[in-house]
DNA sequence: CGCTTGCTTGGAGTGCGCTCCAGGGTTTTA
DNA sequence: TAAAACCCTGGAGCGCACTCCAAGCAAGCG
């Protein structure tokens, strides 16, 4: 019978990385300790893999993924541009453009670029957005318990 | 034949809104007029309305959906609440608390303090994911044309 | 009057980013 | 050596937030 993969082992007290990577040279993590590191799930491990977004992963001699701390790397920094929503498909043009080599450098250096942006912006954004929500909070505040009901602004 | 609602008349120039607001007591918008206010397509206000997101909309003798400025200031508000990544399930529900009356007061105070320690925690996110892309591009900026070959971290 | 433009509805479809399943092989523990 | 735990694959399924469709009504214009 299969056990499931994902749900198992649930002693995550919220996210705590306790384990620790390896020196270089016997960086072989499987891929349950990837997960460990990287929060994310085994499916979405073997997806980012499919879909380009990691290289290939190399293999133990049974075929079993066995990922070094250059990958952990690469899916750190995933994992930061994951957060400014920056869409996969990007992120996959991004490790192609890796892949091609050194001639794409400008490219990249360009699409860094445009990512900060992007990420500036978005921290206007939400800059905007607390004060919207400071002006509410502090609206409910003052307000006591007296009846307000939704108008402000 | 029927018109395409969101293809048609496709002269915004990157969302410039010259239009401005009718006075209170004025203000009976169509939902295209709404529609050049917020960014948003008609499918997806008369969609916000369905799923409780907005109030009901008052409407024209004939049925036509009329919005009023305090429905702008609606949808300016679920805007910020949208760039938060709040859910719309989460801002259904804060809009229900605020159609349930007075009472809710407290439930709805909680709501926004919580909404924006998670704006704060995202601000710090991307500053995060900011720190760790000013260092890949001043990397590349550093190296030049030579090559780099994507170590750094 | 016919035509165009704009609005209405319920329900179906889409794209993204996973998430899971079935069925099988491998490795570790008892 | 048997059971439990872990890993593999291709492909199907899911939840979210829209997005669109088909068919039809209403107003304004020449």
């Amino acid at each position: 019978m299969t056990v499931m993969e994902t749900t198992g082992t649930r002693t995550d007290t919220c996210a705590a990385p306790p384990q620790n990577r390896r020196p270089d040279g016997e960086d072989r993590y499987t891929i349950s300790e990837v997960v460990d590191f990287t929060g994310l799930t085994a499916h979405t491990l073997r997806w980012y893999e499919r879909i380009g977004l990691m290289p290939h992963i190399d293999r133990s001699h049974t075929g079993q993924r066995r990922y070094t701390n250059r990958d952990l790397d690469w899916l750190d920094l995933v994992g930061k541009l994951r957060l400014t929503g920056m869409p996969v498909a990007d992120m996959v043009r991004y490790a192609e453009l890796v892949r091609e080599g050194d001639h794409t450098y400008g490219e990249r250096f360009e699409l860094l670029k445009t990512t900060r942006e992007d990420v500036l912006a978005r921290i206007d954004e939400l800059r905007g957005t607390l004060a919207v929500l400071d002006k509410k909070i502090s609206i409910y505040a003052d307000a006591g318990r007296a009846p307000v009901s939704e108008r402000s602004r």
